[in-house]
DNA sequence: TATCTGACGATAG
DNA sequence: CCTATCGCCAGAT
């Protein structure tokens, strides 16, 4: 089972409007602090993930997508401030 | 084995 | 609110 297996195993089971950051993807995953590994997966990997639920520990929306990631974020109901999410988890 | 590369995270100014 | 740093990690070279 490999890092990035694990992190497709998380995000398949996020819901519609759930909003989780890429610190608990890693953690989730198994590991704890792979925030970053986890970003470079979102960002390289075209196997179709979620990306769009995940988002900064801050609620920051993804650098040079703000549009297209808020577009997708309110589309399941979450409420999106600026460039960023306004609350995190299920709502 | 050594380096480099990010859609990170926390902190400081 | 913004930029700069530094520590961290998996995967690609």
């Amino acid at each position: 089972m490999t890092f990035e297996e694990q992190v497709a195993a998380v995000l398949g089971r996020l819901r519609p409007g759930e909003v989780v950051t890429y610190g608990e993807v890693a953690a989730e995953a198994g590991r704890p602090g792979a925030a970053r590994a986890v970003g470079r997966i979102l960002a390289t990997s075209n196997a179709g993930y979620p990306w769009w639920r995940v988002v900064a520990a801050n609620g920051r929306l993804v650098p040079g997508h703000e549009v297209e990631h808020a577009r997708r974020l309110r589309a399941e109901g979450v409420t999106v401030v600026g460039r960023k999410v306004a609350r995190m988890g299920r709502q």
